[in-house]
RNA sequence: GAUUCCGUAGCUCAGCUGGAUAGAGCAUCUGCCUUCUAAGCAGACGGUCAGGCGUUCGAAUCGCCUCGGGAUCACCA
C-alpha cells in the first residue's frame, strides 16, 4: 500500500515527540480506510493509547494534529471510535501517479533492486510419458509458467525447466500392450495424437492386468500376491530390466513411443502457451544420485544396513528413516532428486530452485531439504516446494488408469469452441478475417480457462465440474479481456474523432478536479507494484488475478460515470485518456504474467 | 494411529502477519443501450465465517479441543 511506510515512520516519530515513547514500527497497525469513512489510510490507535494511558480518541486527535502539521502529504484527518483516518493530499497521489506512469515497468524494478545475477530455477510440468496431460497437469503448467513470469517481473533472472519422467515401469506397460495388440499402429497410421495413442495402450494394459488379478483371486490367491504375480506385470518388469540392460530392440521401441509422446506434448504445450528453457530427462539423470550416496556415507550422514541398503535417520527432524539405495544397489526416486539438485546448483548457482509439484509430495520435499541440510549444503533452504492441491471433479478424484479424467486437449478445445459460440452470438467482430477470428477465440477460451484456475489460491483444492461450462461473465478472464478491449476502443475513438493525441505525455499533475471514481481508480493503479511484490513473495499468481479483477471493476465503474471523450473539456478528456491507458497497460502486463493475452477488439 | 492442509452465502471463491457493519462472481428477481464496446453498470435477495472453549479493548484471522473432508507417513515414481 502506497504511503504505508511513510505513515508508519511518521506515527513512530509523533509518538516519540509527543509522548517520549518509543514504539516499534511493527506495533503500528495501518490499514486502508474503509469505503464508508473519509480518508485514505487508517492508523489503528488502540495499542498506542494503552501505552500513553489516554483514550484512543484523544490520542488519535493528538497524533492527527501532529501529522497534519509535520507531514506535507497529509491534508486532514478524522478520528472515529479509535481509528485515525488520514486523508492524503490529492496532489501527493498525483505526483506519485505521474512518476509511476513514466516508468515503463510501472515500478517493478524498485521492488527488488539488488537481485542476484544467478537464476531462479522453476521446475514445472514434469510429465510421465505414458499418457496425455489432464486437468491436474493443466493447473501445474499454468501455475509454473505464471510464477516464473512473476519472479522474472520482480527482477529475478528465471529459467523454466522441465524434468520429463521418460523411464520406468509405467512406460513399459504401454510398450507391452502395444507390442501385443498394436498391430504396428502409429500416430500417422491412426491419425491419433501421439500421447493419446500411447495413453490408449496404457489403459489397455491396465484392463488386462486387472482382469488377471480378478482371475487369480477367483482361483483362491490373495489380492496382494495376485497383484505381484499377474503375468502381465511380470512381463512389464522383464521389459524394464531389458531396457536397463540396453537391449537394442527395447530401447528402440522406447525411443519411438516416447518420440510420439513428445510430439503430442509439444502441441499441448503450444496450445497452453507455456514454454521451457531446458528439458531434463530422467533416463539421463536417474543415476546421478550415486555420488551423493557415497558422499553421505563418507560423512557418516548415511548408514549401511547388513543387506547393503543405504539409509538416513531423520527422526530428529520429526521425519522417518528413509531409504536411499535398495539392497540390490539400485537407487530410489529421492536419490535421483538429490543428485539432480546438486548438479543444477553446480551448473547454475541458482538462488532458488522452485519445484511446482502437487501437495501429495510435501513429505518428499521435506525429506529432500533435510538431507541436503545434513550433508552441509548451505543452499538447502533455497530448495522450495510450490505445493498445490488437487483438482476435484464432482465424481471424486481423477484416475487416469480408469479413464475418469478431464483431458487437457479436450478441455482446451471445448473452451475455444465456447468462446467462438459466444463471440459469434454477440456479433461484434463480423468483419474479422477467419484467421484473426480464430486467434481471438483461442485468446478468449484460454483466457477463461487460465483465469479460472489461477485465481484460486494454489493451496486450496479446487472444484471443477465439467458439466457446468466455465463462465465468461463476472469474475472471469473474458470480463477482464473485455475491459481491456473496451479501453482500447475508447482510446482509438478519442484519437480518431476528437484528435486527442499526446494523451500519454499529458501532464497529469496539472489536472485539479479529480472526482471520486477517478481517484479510486488511480489508487488501485498505484497499488500494482505492491501486489506484484506480494505475489512474488508468496508465490501466488492468485494475488495478481484477484488484483486485476479489482482494477477492471474499478475501471468499469469509472467508465460508466464519466465520459472519457468530451470535446468541450480537453483537459478532462486528456486526463481520463491517460488514466484509461494506464489501466490498460497494467491489465495487459499483469495478464501476461498469468500467460493470458488481451485483444484489441472482442 | 501420527503428521499436515482445508472447512466463509444455494454453488465457485476473496479476505487470514488480530481492527470499524465479513466481500465478489454465479444462480434468482428488478432497473439501465438513438453518448465513448451491455462479455458492462446499478439495486434486491442470500451468512451462527463447521462447532466449542480460551487469549485480547477487539477474533473469520491467534491457541487448544471436537466434528467433517483431502493428502502423506513405501525397497512406487
Amino acid at each position: 500500500m502506497l504511503f504505508e511506510l511513510e505513515l508508519r515512520a511518521a506515527t513512530e516519530k509523533a509518538m516519540q515527540e509527543l509522548y517520549d515513547i518509543t514504539v516499534s514500527p511493527d506495533d503500528i497497525a495501518i490499514n486502508e480506510t474503509r469505503k464508508d469513512f473519509e480518508g485514505d489510510l487508517t492508523v489503528v490507535v488502540f495499542n498506542l493509547a494503552k501505552l500513553t494511558r489516554q483514550s484512543p480518541d484523544a490520542l488519535g486527535k493528538n497524533v492527527g494534529d501532529w501529522l497534519q502539521e509535520h507531514c506535507g502529504e497529509v491534508l486532514s484527518y478524522n478520528v472515529v471510535k479509535g481509528f485515525l483516518n488520514v486523508v492524503v493530499k490529492t496532489e501527493a497521489w498525483q505526483n506519485v501517479y505521474s512518476e509511476a506512469s513514466l516508468d515503463k515497468t510501472l515500478g517493478r524494478v524498485s521492488i527488488n533492486a539488488n537481485v542476484s545475477k544467478h537464476p531462479v530455477l522453476v521446475e514445472y510440468s514434469s510429465p510421465n510419458t505414458n499418457k496425455p496431460l489432464h486437468l491436474g497437469h493443466v493447473r501445474n503448467n499454468f501455475l509454473g509458467y505464471a510464477i516464473a513470469e512473476i519472479l522474472n517481473a520482480t527482477g529475478n533472472p528465471v529459467r523454466k525447466v522441465n524434468l520429463i519422467n521418460d523411464r520406468g515401469i509405467h512406460i513399459c506397460k504401454s510398450m507391452l500392450a502395444w507390442m501385443k495388440n498394436g498391430n504396428g499402429e502409429t500416430p500417422e497410421s491412426t491419425g491419433i495424437k501421439g500421447d493419446h495413442l500411447v495413453g490408449k495402450y496404457y489403459v489397455e494394459f491396465d484392463k488386462l492386468y486387472k482382469a488377471e488379478i480378478v482371475q487369480l483371486m477367483e482361483s483362491g490367491i490373495a489380492e496382494d500376491v495376485a497383484k505381484k504375480t499377474a503375468p502381465s506385470i511380470i512381463e512389464a518388469q522383464d521389459l524394464l530390466l531389458k531396457w536397463e540392460s540396453h537391449d537394442a530392440a527395447t530401447v528402440q521401441l522406447w525411443e519411438t513411443m516416447n518420440s510420439w509422446v513428445y510430439k503430442g506434448f509439444d502441441a499441448t504445450y503450444k496450445m497452453m502457451g507455456v514454454s521451457f528453457d531446458k528439458f531434463y530427462y530422467e533416463s539421463e539423470t536417474y543415476l546421478l544420485g550415486k555420488g551423493i550416496v557415497l558422499e553421505g556415507l563418507e560423512k557418516s550422514v548415511f548408514y549401511k544396513k547388513e543387506d547393503g541398503s543405504v539409509w538416513i535417520d531423520l527422526t530428529e527432524e520429526g521425519l522417518d528413516q528413509k531409504l536411499l539405495i535398495r539392497a540390490d544397489g539400485t537407487s530410489v526416486y529421492i536419490t535421483q532428486d538429490l543428485g539432480t539438485a546438486k548438479m543444477r546448483y553446480e551448473e547454475t548457482k541458482f538462488t532458488k530452485l522452485i519445484y511446482v509439484v502437487g501437495n501429495e509430495q510435501e513429505y518428499h520435499f521435506k525429506v529432500l531439504r533435510a538431507i541436503m541440510k545434513r550433508l552441509g549444503y548451505d543452499w538447502w533452504n533455497e530448495l522450495q516446494h510450490l505445493s498445490y492441491a488437487m483438482v476435484d471433479l464432482p465424481s471424486g478424484k481423477m484416475k487416469s488408469r480408469e479413464g475418469t479424467v478431464v483431458d487437457a486437449d479436450d478441455l482446451m478445445q471445448e473452451m475455444i469452441d465456447d468462446a467462438k459460440k459466444i463471440t459469434q452470438e454477440l456479433g461484434k467482430i463480423d468483419d474479422f478475417e477467419s484467421e484473426e477470428a480464430n486467434a481471438l477465440y483461442h485468446m478468449i477460451g484460454m483466457g477463461a480457462l487460465k483465469y479460472f484456475i489461477l485465481k484460486i489460491d494454489p493451496e486450496k483444492r479446487m472444484m471443477f465440474n465439467p458439466a457446468d461450462s466455465i463462465d465468461f461473465n463476472g469474475n472471469t478472464g473474458p470480463f477482464i479481456q473485455y475491459t481491456y478491449a473496451r479501453i482500447r476502443s475508447v482510446i482509438r475513438k478519442g484519437v480518431q474523432y476528437k484528435n486527442l493525441t499526446g494523451y500519454e505525455s499529458f501532464n497529469t499533475v496539472t489536472y485539479k478536479s479529480i472526482n471520486r471514481k477517478e481517484k479510486d481508480l488511480m489508487k488501485i493503479i498505484l497499488d500494482y507494484p505492491f501486489q506484484l511484490g506480494d505475489a512474488a513473495e508468496k508465490l501466488s499468481p492468485a494475488i495478481i488475478a484477484n488484483y486485476v479483477y479489482e482494477l477492471a471493476k474499478a475501471f468499469n465503474q469509472f467508465y460508466h460515470e464519466n465520459a472519457i471523450v468530451d470535446e468541450s473539456q480537453t483537459d478532462t478528456s486528456m486526463f481520463r485518456m491517460h488514466l484509461s491507458n494506464q489501466c490498460a497497460r497494467i491489465i495487459k502486463m499483469a495478464f501476461a504474467l498469468l500467460g493470458i493475452q488481451v485483444p484489441e477488439r472482442m
